[in-house]
DNA sequence: CCTAAAAATGTTATGTTATTACATATCAAT
DNA sequence: ATTGATATGTAATAACATAACATTTTTAGG
């Protein structure tokens, strides 16, 4: 019963991936998800690659550019081009995503202002998380 | 007679890379500035990366995590943790770096506000330029 | 149901980005 | 000159990502 759009039902790979993701406590790398999933019979990155590309493109999934790594979305999945902020612990590895209107709308005023058409934002906070301080 | 912050002399890998960074008319990645180089003795990439290294310690270059590649500071030369904003051009590869005020000290209350000690900062927009529209 | 098109998967090889490890050279301060 | 710190040279390897092609599964029409 949810509220949001739906989203399709998730082949056999992509839902590996995803509970993989959903489990990890941290952002995990294209190639550690290859390992967790070798006793399933994984045998190649682009298994995991191409699972990776329909969870983004569903916004169940993001990726986090300055880690190279994935995270589960942890809202109730994003809108494609919806902009998110990601705080990432250096620490812990911890990483939460936040949904901030305010951020969002901040920078599409700043593309506005230079006439630049925006597709996509990449917003990743580096730092230490209240827990580990 | 510069009001910044004094910035240590460049060694010579390091004035090489720097140098075709600033003539670049779009982001390099390591292995780009690597073939540039091969005719002033570059071998091998570490010696791009530790030139990076050192300039983006210094605030000279920046790292594009979303294209895994370098462009040099288009200011006098950023604050080690200022955080900057970049607008990528999808059609044309061109890149602006923005300082914005407003935008830094709108992540700062972000993190504040969740008791998150902010480090570092990686703000990417993707999309089409001005002159691409 | 049958069939054709589209989407997903399997597999191998390759391309691209970044670091480890260790040797050598240069520089700066005693 | 001696020493310690920084920078450089080089080879090997690790880590991240895609190309190309074959096969299977799913979907939608007839
Ligand atoms: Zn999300
Ligand atoms: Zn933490
Ligand atoms: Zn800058
Ligand atoms: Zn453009």
């Amino acid at each position: 019963m949810s509220s949001h759009a739906h989203h399709p039902v998730l082949k056999k790979n992509q839902k590996l991936v995803q509970d993989v993701l959903v489990s990890a406590c941290a952002p995990l790398s294209a190639y550690s998800i290859l390992d967790v999933l070798r006793d399933q019979g994984f045998r190649a990155p682009l298994q995991v690659y191409r699972a990776l590309d329909k969870l983004m493109e569903f916004g169940l999934v993001h990726k986090l550019e300055s880690l190279n790594a994935f995270v589960a979305c942890t809202h109730d999945a994003c809108e494609a081009n919806e902009p998110a902020a990601f705080m990432i612990c250096e620490e812990c590895e911890s990483v939460s995503e936040l949904g901030d209107t305010r951020l969002a709308s901040h920078l599409g005023k700043l593309a506005d202002h230079e006439n630049f058409a925006l597709k996509h934002t990449t917003v990743e906070l580096h730092g230490r998380c209240k827990n580990c301080s």
